[in-house]
DNA sequence: TGTACATCAGTGAACGCGCGTTCACTGATGTAC
DNA sequence: TGTACATCAGTGAACGCGCGTTCACTGATGTAC
């Protein structure tokens, strides 16, 4: 069943108006197909049919699929972001951080799972444009993490490249976490939370005593 | 262009050893075409031309695709656990184990690249059933780590749950290495290798201070 | 060892279907006067 | 405010193509005597 696309308040909109709702149902529509099937199965035809226009329609807005779903990279990455660095503001308590930080991935996982579906999905999907997105945008979220990690007291007198080498282990850790809640029932996602959290601080006690440059 | 099938050879073979020259065919014929594509969107067409056989054939040696992916998840995860266990036999040296064992993750990812970008993108990936199966024998991995970390010092007082976290914290990265060397050139493999062996240590000096079942 | 028959891996034609992309079009919205 | 024209999001028919699966078949290998 195709979703709404409220055809009866066409004409109480503008033209552009219409043009982005339309816009918004394709990226809904293939979002909703993608939590079943990659990214490299789905049809355009199939993104139509479910936004509820003619395939011909498509190219008004993409140029084709790959277009569209660097635009989904960019949308899945958006709010994350925000919601992660608010919860790592308090740089004092290590301990507080991390299990504001769990909360925060789990919660975005739920209000947000086809989005973070298609990027468990894709990060070694068989797109190859779409990995390079995702990547980066990893890349970009790992070094703000290490940039942030050096406000916290022992971490702050690392060089870099450990810091990096730390931020990219808690990145993999919450990546790791988010696609695993996917496909976990109620139970388990409270579970591999916790487990999470358990790893985060063991990771955390192990920075404690880690000697930068080893001689 | 087609595998070769040495038709040449057909008449000096038993007709079930030239089955299982097929069968065999059509299995690297699949893992060569995964390597640019996903499995959910490769066809059963695609394989049988790049095996050299008529798509009809296909039906002689698999019900379906669907089977034919999940022997190939039995045939990445085959060799692989010897390998592994081999690299952690001494229970001492947790360092030398440590390096040792991304050693063998590298290897393996070189001499056995095919499958293990397989897996890497279908543990994930569209295909539930593939999924599970990956899923499935990433846990026994990850069980039996847990067991033979019950061998080194420290470690051995700990609750088995704890040393489950443990087991699945080593594999996450581990699995996270291997994905990456996949689309690394060699320099970048260099540095992965060494990255992850840092944070295998920092994990290591992590579980030296973990106090298990906390108050 | 030779013959007659059974087995069965692989063939090739055929089917209906969904695909991406093209094209000329329609008709409501937007704009210039 | 009204009219004439431009814009352009979405339509619908058409194309050639590759798909999964069916079917009756071929002919080499294997087996029973």
């Amino acid at each position: 069943m195709p979703l709404e696309r409220s055809r009866s308040h066409v004409r109480s909109r503008s033209r552009s108006e219409n043009k982005e709702l339309t816009r918004q149902a394709l990226l809904r529509a293939a979002l909703k197909l993608l939590s079943q099937n990659s990214f490299d199965s789905i049809s355009l035809r199939e993104v139509t049919r479910e936004a509820g226009i003619t395939p011909t329609a498509f190219y008004r807005h993409f140029d084709d699929m790959d277009e569209l779903g660097l635009v989904l990279v960019e949308e899945s990455f958006g709010s994350l972001g925000t919601m992660l660095r608010d919860a790592r503001a308090d740089p004092t308590i290590a301990d507080d951080a991390i299990r504001r930080s769990v909360e925060t991935v789990v919660i975005h996982v739920r209000d947000h799972g086809p989005h973070m579906r298609f990027i468990a999905r894709e990060r070694h999907g068989g797109v190859r444009r779409l990995r390079r997105a995702i990547g980066r945008e990893l890349g970009l979220f790992a070094n703000e993490l290490a940039v942030d990690l050096a406000a916290f007291p022992v971490v702050d007198r690392w060089s870099t490249d450990d810091r990096r080498m730390l931020a990219d282990l808690i990145v993999e850790v919450m990546v790791s976490m988010a696609a695993d809640l996917l496909d976990a029932d109620a139970d388990e996602r409270d579970e591999l939370a916790h487990r999470t959290e358990r790893q985060l601080r063991l990771v955390t006690l192990g920075a404690m005593t880690w000697r930068p440059r080893p001689a």
